[in-house]
DNA sequence: TGCACACTTCAAGAATCCTTGTAGTGTGTG
DNA sequence: CACACACTACAAGGATTCTTGAAGTGTGCA
């Protein structure tokens, strides 16, 4: 995980659908949605969803499955985690108490967990 | 915290010198940085620092304060949290073992923080 | 094989964002 | 007050990204 992929993973969300779309897989889980009724869900287009759907997989955010001739997306889930653990990383250089008990938790959860 | 809010945040930080200037930040801790040494960390002119710092505050993940002629931007670190809680919002239904142990811990401590 | 369905790819115009230079504001010092 | 310093605001261009419609690919069923 490198500062190019997080902002490519912070760009995919940086739009209204696409942040949508996250987060409506994130509330779905493992088994994610096929394509059609998360456009339906978010109000895409066939052509649009397929566009963002594709933006969210290329930052490593989601990934497609195909099924019969339905295409399922879930989230990457151990994309996701690293990317939440790299925006905190070296908080307060590395005595996150500075931040307060909020974040100290948080972060000491996401670094203990990395590979 | 909306879904405006976090698109906006995103965007903010979906930039590469705005990027390291946030990781900066985060690893300075409160007491921050003065304008001019983060744009020499990041390699940035004044006015693009400028610009860059402005899109941060704006998104609410840093804030200005003025010591002397230096103005000193620190992260925020309250939006910070709010910004990392949303994304993971309902993660799988409720059921974050769903997700594996990786998030399901990170989740719920960031739920469990939330004011 | 032929057709319908689910989705993707391609292309073009519109909108947005980033960069750069110049001018301006606020603060401290002599 | 006059000047230097740290930083910000504005404006214009160039580049990137989003949207939309039409055409194409792959799958399942009769």
């Amino acid at each position: 995980m490198n500062s190019r992929d997080a902002v490519t993973r912070l760009a995919a969300l940086a739009h209204d659908q696409r942040l949508a779309i996250f987060r409506l897989l994130v509330k779905e889980g493992p088994n994610g949605l096929p394509a059609g009724e998360i456009a339906d869900a978010v109000g895409a287009t066939p052509t649009g969803a397929s566009f963002h759907l594709k933006e969210l997989d290329r930052a490593g955010l989601i990934h497609a499955t195909r099924v019969g001739r339905y295409i399922r997306y879930a989230v990457h889930f151990e994309g996701m985690r690293q990317f939440l653990s790299f925006l905190t990383e070296d908080c307060c250089q590395g005595n996150p108490e500075l931040c307060g008990p909020t974040i100290k938790k948080a972060r000491k959860l996401c670094k203990g967990e990395t590979k």
